[in-house]
DNA sequence: TAAGTTATGTTAATAATTTAACAAAGAGAT
DNA sequence: ATCTCTTTGTTAAATTATTAACATAACTTA
């Protein structure tokens, strides 16, 4: 039929690398099928909301089995487009720029580490996991050449405004921004955050809500 | 009052770091107050939403002015716990282990990175930022002793699960979990699950169905 | 001091998401 | 072949989240 127009849902996005993760792991035992009710156990998510959430994509189910894990991986990684090669550069070759260089997840995700850009000349000529680092001044005609898709983005917060337009305008379709500041792209292309304290702001938020609490329940006691 | 027994939405929280990041910047600007129709400007939700959100927590606003960008900060910063220190360790010292280390989000948000540790002996020793990678065997005493709340997680998967149930026995509060394995946590431990290749499934999703689409597109011209 | 603006905080309406319920399909046992 | 059991895919109900609307408060100008 082909649900063109129809977004996918973003919160129901957010939940295929949930699947995804323990599909992966369970590909590790010897068991063939899960029901949408083991799967509940194993995510902590409703039997429910998962069987609507893999309905929403087609039916893979085989009634009073439950899903084929092999067949729904699969499944997963084709709705997450890793059957196709995306191509990826760095832009930012400091500490955490090195830690995506050395990441293993893109093999498995189709994505392709083509290159590695930085502007302090320290860095540049450097191997990272065999990808020299070049000088972000070639980075406009890389992006061209070698049709890249996606730039994680790990320069400092003061230089991240500059170099994403110059990322858009020389095409590239996807930002992975790891920066901390506040970025302005065009509606075409992509910008996912993926900012790591966001996830301490999470942890301290919820222990101090905990922590507030346990204060309150004292003075109700007394 | 004291909204005790209420949990606070997790999809408020998540918005939370956002307000964070522009108020941060716009304290660089001379600007002291901010309405919610700017604020919506800015980040992209709307004003409505922005101001349940903020009312939640309490009445920040001054009617026909805004929100005074300095005070809603600091507000904001309480909110999120960042008003007493959390003490952190990093569990693995791999090439994410050492971005993490030198990561510059900790003191803004009161966390003190307090130890690194590793089970590799050539990475033992080694002084990461100022701090030397200790040897794993070590670390429940050291929470214990250093009153240790928050605990990174950067080792490989295997040993992921091993490592996470030696936390939890020896006292840890929230794991900021950097695996990707599904992890077990029993409830009174926060996992805040900070998959770094969740965000290439993401883009690849959203750019998959666009391709998709696409596709359909010429077929129909047909 | 009154009229006109601005922008909050909150209530009401709408939309999205999740859960619950169940009919239908299929498997296994008798 | 029939009965029972399992588990899906889907529809209906309940819940949660977002947007829209507006009364109220406070500032500005005349």
């Amino acid at each position: 039929m082909g649900k063109n127009p129809e977004e996918i849902p973003g919160i129901i996005i957010s939940r295929l690398p949930v699947y995804y993760k323990h599909l992966k792991q369970l590909q590790e035992s010897s068991k063939e099928y899960i029901s949408s009710e083991e799967l509940s156990k194993l995510t902590g998510l409703s039997s429910s909301l998962i069987r609507k959430d893999l309905s929403y994509f087609g039916t893979f189910g085989r009634k009073s089995y439950g899903y084929d894990i092999y067949c729904l991986f699969q499944q997963l990684s084709i709705i997450m487009g890793f059957n196709y090669q995306k191509n990826l550069i760095i832009v930012g070759a400091g500490y955490l720029g090195q830690a995506l260089a050395y990441n293993k997840g893109y093999e498995e995700r189709n994505y392709k580490l083509k290159g590695i850009f930085d502007k302090n000349p320290k860095l540049i000529g450097l191997y990272l996991n065999d990808i020299i680092v070049k000088p972000v001044n070639k980075i406009d005609e890389f992006i061209k050449k070698e049709n890249i898709d996606i730039a994680a983005l790990t320069v400092p917060g003061g230089a991240a405004q500059k170099i994403t337009d110059r990322l858009v305008a020389a095409g590239i379709k996807g930002i992975w921004d790891f920066t901390e500041v506040p970025l302005k792209v065009p509606k075409n292309v992509l910008l996912e955050e993926q900012n790591i304290n966001e996830g301490l702001c999470k942890l301290s938020c919820v222990l101090n809500k905990e922590f507030n609490e346990e204060i309150d329940q004292n003075c109700e006691q007394k």
